[in-house]
DNA sequence: GTCCTGATAC
DNA sequence: GTATCAGGAC
């Protein structure tokens, strides 16, 4: 049997979400071993949670890579990045010594960019610091670039079984309906998070961090299936979310230059580090038309302005961007550009460097009929 | 507020 | 085709 009192101490974390100061419950903290609600989910997951996924191996490094890469992004579309991934850089000491371009080959399409630059300088940090080991601590690996209070958890309850209360996506919608808890703002987050752990056991902690989230992607979705789902009786859902506002997404318009040569391919530039598509290969690019021909002529290319090409339609978060492409013409041999490393010539033949996907897409066509 | 993309729904 | 949806860190 579990023992009485399962946490004589708080499980203090100093990751910032979870703030003991600020409790709101009032029923004792840890009058039970382990919840009812855990119990529940525990037996569900047994049965009805996901066993078989590839990163679902105790090693902090897969762990770490698989925590990160399914940030802002679903398993289905995680999965085959993680194997390519795990298949070019197989250990943190790999990953360490590549440069950023072969990490960003290997990550793009799949987004949000500045995870994989984080990714690799972390890569750094822990190889210079922990040598052949990893940090053992939540609150080690939070402070690792691109690894927050919920990415850090996730990692040593999976890696370590170290009890860490998580609060992904998934978790947060299942807790937020549970508790009936509306709202994004600092005070519901904070509610959220000390759900989160007093909800949290000691023991199976890998198994019940896998378990929350699965019954969050699984059943407790945007549209839940309540009949399924093992905590359905102490649930105070009554059928529906408190509505979200959205603002429109701005519009953004840029031209690209598509500058061919037959026997050297693209011309791309790599984008600056930050900012949208950070340390990608993209086309050389300008807000208003009339400034491309300048844009080109600095690469040292003597073509001149032809035809523009059917507008691409690109989503982000915050804003949507109309990509003109405008192919460059009478391209002289294009003798004088300049060969540096942010400037090179794209052939389309396999992989290639990194792209934006929209870029990859795009370039496909042009690249199918010479 | 700034960072992405593929899938699915209209 | 256009809109919505799914996913945390800085």
């Amino acid at each position: 049997m579990e023992p009485a009192v399962q946490r004589l101490e708080p499980q203090r974390s100093r990751l910032h979400a979870p703030d003991p100061g600020r409790r709101v419950e009032t029923r004792p903290r840890y009058s039970l071993a382990v919840d009812e609600f855990a119990l529940k989910v525990l037996a569900w997951y047994r049965r009805h949670g996901r066993h078989d996924l590839p990163w679902q191996v105790p090693d902090p490094y897969v762990r770490w890579l698989a925590e990160v890469m399914l940030q802002q992004t679903t398993v289905t579309a995680v999965i085959p990045y993680f194997q390519r991934f795990l298949a070019a850089f197989p250990s943190v000491r790999a990953l360490a010594q590549a440069s950023q371009d072969e990490v960003l080959a290997q990550w793009a399409g799949l987004g949000y960019y500045a995870r994989a630059r984080h990714l690799h300088a972390a890569a750094r940090v822990i190889t210079e610091h922990y040598g052949d080991g990893f940090p053992r601590t939540a609150d080690a690996w939070a402070a690792l670039p691109g690894v927050g209070p919920s990415t850090a958890a996730a990692i040593v309850a999976f890696a370590f079984g170290v009890p860490a209360p998580i609060l992904d996506a998934n978790v947060r919608r299942v807790l937020s309906r549970y508790h009936a808890v509306s709202g994004r703002d600092a005070r519901a987050l904070r509610t959220l998070w000390t759900h989160a752990r007093d909800h949290t056991p000691t023991h199976e902690v890998a198994a019940y961090t896998q378990a929350i989230m699965d019954l969050g992607a699984l059943v407790c979705r945007k549209a839940p299936d309540c009949a399924a789902c093992p905590v359905a009786a102490g649930c105070a859902f009554e059928g529906e979310d408190a509505p979200t506002v959205r603002r429109a997404r701005p519009e953004r318009a840029v031209f690209m230059a598509v500058i061919r040569d037959p026997a050297r391919g693209v011309l791309l530039v790599r984008r600056p580090s930050h900012g949208i598509w950070g340390g990608l290969w993209s086309l050389p690019e300008s807000v208003e038309l009339d400034d491309l021909p300048a844009v080109v002529a600095a690469l040292g290319v003597d073509g001149r302005m032809g035809m523009a090409c059917a507008p691409v339609h690109h989503t982000f978060t915050h804003f949507r961007l109309t990509i003109t492409p405008i192919l460059v013409e009478g391209v002289s041999q294009a003798f004088g550009v300049a060969e540096h490393h942010d400037v090179m010539w794209y052939k389309g033949d396999g992989s290639g460097p990194g792209m934006p996907a929209p870029i990859r897409r795009l370039l496909n066509q042009f690249l199918e009929v010479p």
